[in-house]
DNA sequence: TGCATTTCTTATCCTAGATCAATGCCTAAA
DNA sequence: TTTAGGCATTGATCTAGGATAAGAAATGCA
């Protein structure tokens, strides 16, 4: 059931202190499973039970309101975890559906997971702790960005954060991400290109 | 040094699961301090080192951006905290102003209170982490909003969620909170009525 | 290789909300 | 009781970005 996984193995130990051993504790009996671009992890009105860990592929969450425009909430490529945090800890209806921009290969982690880990490592719970402090500072700064900047300024902080995203995913999907229309993006991108703009 | 703190006493108690002598000892040397109205207790580009837990009155954060306009991140009234995490957590320059909206009696929470309160106190480790998990989910409502609502439907929002609030601050920092100018706001309330909205 | 589906761009027009400016509040200080 | 500094409202005008429509360019798939 669990293949390789040498994303998941690095990332364990490079960044939350875990051990070999503890590493092949942990995740004896993880569930690891592929999808299909397009494929759907998460609906709208489900509760999120799991975490996903990216192995190999890029997901998204995203929601849907009244006049089913997507808005994106956020991306994952390799070494992310995506998930509805609030869905799961207050076990209650999400908001957000998750699926697949490409083809991927992710880990299922579940509450379980994480107490199992906490419970074994001193460090993978200050990993742990660190990683719900950076969530907040993320979301706290997209708010300033979308009360205080333009378009324009969302964007390039958006391709400096995730210059690889930026690279597979469609433009609209961006342009969702920044809470525009993909032909302001468009706009967007002609008039840097025109004050002579190289993002790379 | 410790005055009454009759809300104080009752949201630990009532909220955190913290007993009668628990908070005697928690509170021996809280500090406590009252402010004027338009005092500052963070500035941009500070530490942040407390929490700030409103006793009495009104607190707001909030940045400037570079163009020098105020964006609202937070009100705090009774029995609210206030504070930036981020900051506080990793030890680096805050972002954000906090100041006071009405002459307001607060008191000083640093993390030390929070770990004596935790190490004594599981009622208080789940409340705490209960607290930051909706923190999130508050932040991410947020988020959603401003990327696919209207700015009549923030303000419908707001009020619903903030009826007290709403009627203690002046609307220009009602409007700041939801990322438009006070004439919009104006605006909003003038086609409100002329529809017949009644809010209380 | 060739057709079909997405995606991206461009152009035109439109609208929510911004900006600028004037007026009339209140309230609090003198 | 003035007067001055916030604050809210209103009107006129402007603009960033939205909506719509239509090509052009990629991309994928047969």
């Amino acid at each position: 059931m669990t293949a390789a996984l040498p994303n998941l193995k690095n990332y364990l130990q490079s960044k939350a202190g875990i051990t070999e051993e503890q590493f092949e504790a942990l995740t004896q009996n993880l569930k690891t499973a592929t999808i299909e671009k397009g494929g759907i992890l998460l609906q709208q009105g489900e509760i999120c039970h799991h975490s996903f860990f990216v192995e190999q592929g890029l997901l998204r969450s995203y929601t849907i309101d009244d006049s089913g425009k997507e808005h994106i909430i956020q991306f994952a490529t390799e070494n992310w975890i995506i998930s509805d945090r609030s869905s799961i800890f207050f076990n209650e209806p999400s908001d957000f559906f998750i699926d697949a921009v490409e083809p991927t290969t992710f880990v299922y982690l579940d509450q379980q997971f994480i107490h199992k880990a906490s419970e074994i490592s001193a460090a993978f719970r200050i990993f742990n702790e660190k990683a719900l402090q950076n969530h907040i500072r993320h979301l706290q700064k997209r708010i300033n960005l979308l009360l205080a900047a333009t378009a324009e300024q969302r964007y390039l902080d958006f391709i400096k954060l995730y210059p690889d995203v930026t690279l597979r995913v469609p433009q609209w999907m961006i342009a969702s991400y920044l809470g525009i229309t993909p032909e302001s993006l468009s706009r967007v991108r002609k008039e840097l290109a025109k004050r002579n703009f190289k993002p790379y």
